[in-house]
DNA sequence: CGCAGTCGGATAAAATCA
DNA sequence: TGATTTTATCCGACTGCG
């Protein structure tokens, strides 16, 4: 049974589903009456507000660097010389700063500048063109790119200006007491990253001893120096999580480089190995946390994703060892990693195995065996039907040419042989097979809301593996905070662990989402769900009363969108400095809130 | 340098709904 | 018929790898 907390503004109401025994529910608990009082969320919305326009990406920017151990004047310098966009040239900028005698200097070539070649025809175009594709022609776009100009300076100098008291608030908002945040502050500097900073205010909480300046002081000393080596060497930490990879320090790295083969912590069935992760003290306090997104993200997102989440080492996995589809997530949680376990019956991790029926057409010089990663757009039938033509007016087999293009266009939008010469994109029912959910878990939404929510799940047998060792230790059901909850990949995996869950509060705003999850729900679940519409109606205050309700969260979950930072993005892939970079922090803000309430209470 | 790969978005046309 | 939703089509960039 659900229960509806309805904190959505008034001109965006969703009712409460009459035939959902919604009175059974309200009745039953007394979640209801508390969260359901409209007067504190329309203030409560305007605090999130405020939060949401304290986060400015030129001040993280400007920490980070801080954080590194240059200079806030210097970095400010840098940043106005050369705009913020260009992260590895302000850096070079930096360390000519500090090191005029070096010859670091050839870094800053680095600056990219875009260049137009001349005639930029294509040259493998084939002679023996004989493939119909009437519409694929294949012309050059010659049109000029603008060149972004960004000297937007003096407004970064005046956000700088309040950062002092929006930091204090923040923390404050965090459950910090006040003089607390500001001693912090005075300890660690202004352009302290958040996590630093309650890192600093837990350590002096206690462990008061450890506590005193130099400490962090000591840390960016050493940052810097290391950095400025590495700066060097073009080297990058990473290259295989397996065996004697060095310790974790890709937190404070300009980027992470993704392991390869991308296998995460481990895999099913090999053989169990220390994976030596370093986890700051308080990121092991309760709850448990797992975080995910996009691994192939924008240059140093994941840099900045794991600075903000204590330093942890994302775990980069490939769903392909789990499912007959590519799906590259990184994610990061304060799990156990030894014990792990897999759902079972086992996926089928081939086409065929998957799906046996396309085997009789698929062409031989087809090589895929699996998918690519399942995305939110779909192939458009004209485009199959001009494979199916171009296939059917071809030679047996078809030139190279034809191969050609037929592949690239399968691979990239994940077409499967349904007949002779014909293509079709998956459907729904085969997404759902492969990301792990019940057939027909998305049904009642319409075929295209199915498709790109789907697109935007989690693989649940790979979740799952990293969850299942949770199981044990919850014997008795968890709490779950549901973070951009979707269709409620997290929810799916931990029913098919058999973790019986207590409590999910969930947050999703995708109206369609929310129902499919309460549906679900209610088919198979006799806990309660408590639905948020929107991220930031889930205040401090608000968080504080569901764990006074609830006796605490066990686990919070969830990835934030993605969508500055997926490389398929053409328009908006701007990384951590994108609209949606809003989300991850308040992903970031609702756990801090969390431990900070928690590690009071108990 | 070429290639493969990527939880996408804005727009207009077309279809559906009230 | 006008409003709303769905569909089709058009968009390059960035990253890592060899």
């Amino acid at each position: 049974m659900a229960v509806i907390v309805d904190l959505v503004s008034d001109d965006d109401v969703f009712e409460l589903d009459e035939g959902n025994d919604g009175q059974v529910g309200v009745s039953s608990y007394p979640a209801r009456r508390n969260a359901d009082a409209p007067g504190p969320s329309r203030l409560v919305r305007q605090d999130a507000d405020g939060m949401a326009n304290g986060a400015t990406p030129s001040a993280s920017l400007v920490g980070m660097y801080v954080e590194m151990g240059f200079p806030k004047e210097m970095v400010l310098k840098a940043i106005k010389e050369i705009g913020k966009r260009d992260e590895s040239a302000v850096l070079s900028l930096l360390l000519a700063y500090t090191e005029d005698d070096d010859s670091v200097g050839s870094c800053s070539t680095s600056r990219r500048i875009p260049q137009r070649v001349e005639d930029d025809d294509d040259d493998d175009e084939e002679e023996d063109d004989d493939f119909d594709f009437e519409d694929w022609d294949d012309d050059v776009d010659a049109g000029q790119r603008d060149p972004h100009s960004d000297g937007s300076g003096d407004e970064e100098f005046l956000q700088e200006m309040s950062q002092l008291d929006k930091q204090i608030k923040s923390l404050v908002d965090m459950g910090f007491p006040e003089d607390e945040a500001n001693r912090a502050l005075r300890r660690c500097g202004l352009d302290t990253p958040m996590h630093v900073l309650v890192d600093s205010i837990y350590a002096s909480q206690h462990d008061p001893e450890v506590m005193d300046e130099n400490r962090f002081s000591s840390c960016v000393g050493r940052k810097k120096a290391r950095f400025t080596e590495d700066s060097k060497k073009r080297k990058r930490y990473g290259g295989g999580a397996h065996g004697s990879q060095p310790p974790w320090d890709g937190g404070h790295e300009e980027s992470i480089s993704l392991p390869k083969p991308m296998v995460g912590f481990g895999l099913p069935g090999d053989r169990p190995r220390s994976v030596g992760r370093w986890l700051p003290a308080h990121s092991m306090r309760a709850p448990f946390f797992y975080y995910e997104n996009v691994a192939l993200a924008t240059k140093g997102a994941w840099a900045e994703i794991s600075r903000s989440l204590y330093g942890i080492e994302p775990e980069f996995v490939d769903s392909k060892y789990f499912c007959a589809a590519l799906r590259k997530r990184g994610y990061i949680h304060n799990l156990p990693t030894e014990g792990r376990s897999v759902l079972r019956p086992i996926p089928p991790k081939t086409i065929f195995e998957a799906f046996p029926q396309y085997e009789t057409w698929w062409p031989s010089w087809d090589q895929r065996r699996q998918l690519n990663c399942l995305q939110t757009c779909m192939a458009s039938a004209k485009l199959t039907e001009r494979i199916h033509r171009a296939l059917a007016n071809s030679t047996d087999p078809p030139t190279q040419a034809v191969q050609k293009r037929v592949l690239e266009e399968c691979r990239k939008w994940n077409l499967v042989w349904i007949g002779k010469n014909k293509v079709a994109a998956l459907d729904y029912l085969e997404m759902e097979f492969l990301l792990g959910y019940p057939r027909d878990h998305t049904r009642g939404a319409s075929k295209k809301k199915r498709d790109k929510c789907l697109g935007n799940s989690f693989q649940v047998d790979t979740v799952a593996f990293h969850l299942s060792v949770l199981k044990d230790r919850f014997p008795c059901g968890m709490n779950v905070l549901s973070l951009f909850s979707g269709i409620g990949g997290a929810e799916v995996a931990l029913h098919k662990l058999g973790i019986r869950m207590k409590t999910v509060v969930s947050v999703e705003i995708c109206e369609a989402s929310r129902n499919i999850l309460r549906t679900w729900w209610d088919q198979t679940q006799d806990g309660t769900l408590i639905e948020f519409r929107d991220v930031q109606s889930l205040t401090h205050e608000k968080i504080a009363s569901l764990i006074r309700q609830l006796g605490g969260f066990d686990l919070v979950i969830g990835g934030s969108p993605c969508n500055n930072l997926a490389g398929s993005n053409r328009h908006h892939r701007v990384g951590l400095e994108g609209d949606q970079s809003v989300l991850f922090r308040d992903y970031v803000r609702i756990l801090n809130s969390i431990k900070s309430i928690m590690a009071n209470v108990g």
